[in-house]
DNA sequence: ACAGTATATCGGAAAATACCGATATACCGA
DNA sequence: TCGGTATATCGGTATTTTCCGATATACTGT
């Protein structure tokens, strides 16, 4: 993984906390998505028109928490899909009670 | 405990992390205070001399921890201690693991 | 009551973060 | 090749965070 720092960093901001939880059921919070399959995850698009904020926004919040390992993107044609990455949190979740 | 996104806030900063850290073992980290104990922890001075930084800042980071339960803070004459909370990072390490 | 010590709080300058709109890049189908 | 669509990146403003020095508060011994 990365430094503890950005890792935690990437976890405090409110829109980026929904998103991973947004993706821990995608069928359920993207149903608009059904027709494409989940199986790379969720596009940016629908990301952004859940939580709101511009396009560019959900981006960056997107490569800060692939960045600090949350979640995986898989480029396919124009989309970029986004899935989370459950070993990062398995892992988090193990450093907090052992190492910190 | 709290909101996540203010105790994720409160370890997204190099020296608060590195206090949590020297807190694990006071005796070792902290001779200067051996005559006094460590039952209630480790007092703010000895904590300002390791950090490096000003008491205002570690006076301020301490009560960060504090308001995100990692901390717990007891007054003994002029003096006031700060000792992990263990329970804290436990609880920590499930949200993880289960809910985020 | 007073001087000394430990900690907390206040006010501020510099750096980082949260968001935005505009633009660039990449891919697709005609 | 060109127009349309999806995403990434850039430049900027407002807000937040970092860290400081100064000051306030609280306690202690005389």
């Amino acid at each position: 993984m990365m430094n503890h720092v950005e890792i935690f960093k990437a976890l405090s901001n409110k829109t980026r906390l929904e998103i991973l939880e947004w993706l821990k059921e995608p069928e359920t919070n993207f149903p608009g998505q059904k027709e494409y399959g989940y199986v790379h995850g969720v596009c940016v698009g629908q990301l952004q028109i859940k939580a709101g904020l511009t396009q560019s926004t959900v981006s960056e919040y997107l490569s800060i928490l692939q960045r600090a390992g949350f979640v995986q993107a898989t480029r396919v044609g124009q989309w970029t899909y986004y899935k989370r990455d459950e070993a990062a949190f398995e892992k988090l979740s193990k450093v907090i009670s052992e190492f910190l």
